[in-house]
DNA sequence: CCGAGCATGTAACACGTTACATGATTGC
DNA sequence: GCAATCATGTAACGTGTTACATGCTCGG
């Protein structure tokens, strides 16, 4: 594997739209990116070392009062955009909930009724937060079109929970039966 | 972490249905389980190793002529049970095609065209393999009861497909717009 | 006999999280 | 003054993949 720079570019993009702290580039990024990215400080911080030894931040420190501000360099700004051109490697699916309701026959019926009706619980309010995010984001359409780009990730989560309720639903329905 | 028994769950769920080799239960995890879960030959041995140490599987030597037999003992198969009732921790979200879509404004609105349109042909053929498999399953469940909880992971499957197709439709709109 | 597939395993590496250690700043 | 939050980092660990090494068996 010759080296998968997620990491990097979840970096380098949270420091395009602004520059700020490692701390608030993990904030940022579970704030916004949340409900389909996550960063550890494990990551960000050796990370974020290794981008300003190559030029791609830098770091301007404010003396000693509050911790420093990481800045994209015209390099790292390139670099970023090279990075969004090439295409990820789409992660070997692992689903969990799916392992142990294939296996539902050894389980019996009344607990994987009991895993569908959380994973049913899960989704509506994933659609839910997601849902008022897309309004507020539909509104920010009109005067910033590159809005778009973060609503088509809102818009992704909210197919996604949609049919994740609709999916436990007929589930439970074929259990009943 | 206090330890999560993924692949050993996995690896036990394969050998419950039938007893077969470390090989096959690779063969079987990705032909069976591919849509939703995925083992490596690394993960897969030193689980069985481990497995056998406990006293979870036992291994039936066919002299030297072809590999081994692993078979679950009974205290593997109650072993099997305790793990699917324990609920299994959803890992963190990491969409790598979001990821990039997010900063699309620096790519380009062509390139992001062409990667909803990838997106869009892989959710495709997922939706067309899973769907044929759907039919077979659901005429299997009239014989078979238990084939109920494999038919539940296939839907997830086409529900998520089916939601990724009409996602990028609508992302490709609003970027045509 | 030779190549394809069956079979088992190990070692090196990549990636990511958790827990820990440490300290400054700020609002109550 | 004290708690919460901002801020930076390291170390240990778990987990998983890839690549390599090795040998058998069976069909053509």
């Amino acid at each position: 594997m010759s080296r998968q720079p997620t990491t990097e570019l979840a970096v380098l993009g949270a420091l395009s739209v602004e520059p700020m702290s490692g701390y608030a580039v993990r904030a940022d990024i579970t704030g916004t990116l949340g409900h389909f990215w996550s960063e550890s400080f494990g990551q960000i911080y050796p990370t974020l070392a290794r981008l300003e030894a190559e030029g791609l931040v830098v770091r301007d420190a404010e003396g000693k009062t509050s911790g420093s501000t990481f800045r994209l360099t015209p390099t790292g700004r390139a670099r970023l955009v090279d990075l969004l051109g090439d295409p990820i490697a789409p992660s070997p699916p692992r689903n969990g909930t799916l392992l142990r309701l294939f296996f539902g026959g050894l389980l019996g019926a009344d607990a994987c009724v009991e895993i569908l009706r959380e994973s049913r619980a899960r989704a509506e309010e994933q659609l839910a937060m997601l849902s008022a995010l897309r309004m507020e984001l539909e509104a920010e359409v009109a005067s910033d079109p590159d809005a778009r780009y973060r609503l088509i990730t809102v818009l992704a989560g909210v197919h996604s929970a949609r049919a994740a309720v609709t999916w436990a639903d007929e589930s439970l329905a074929l259990l009943a039966a």
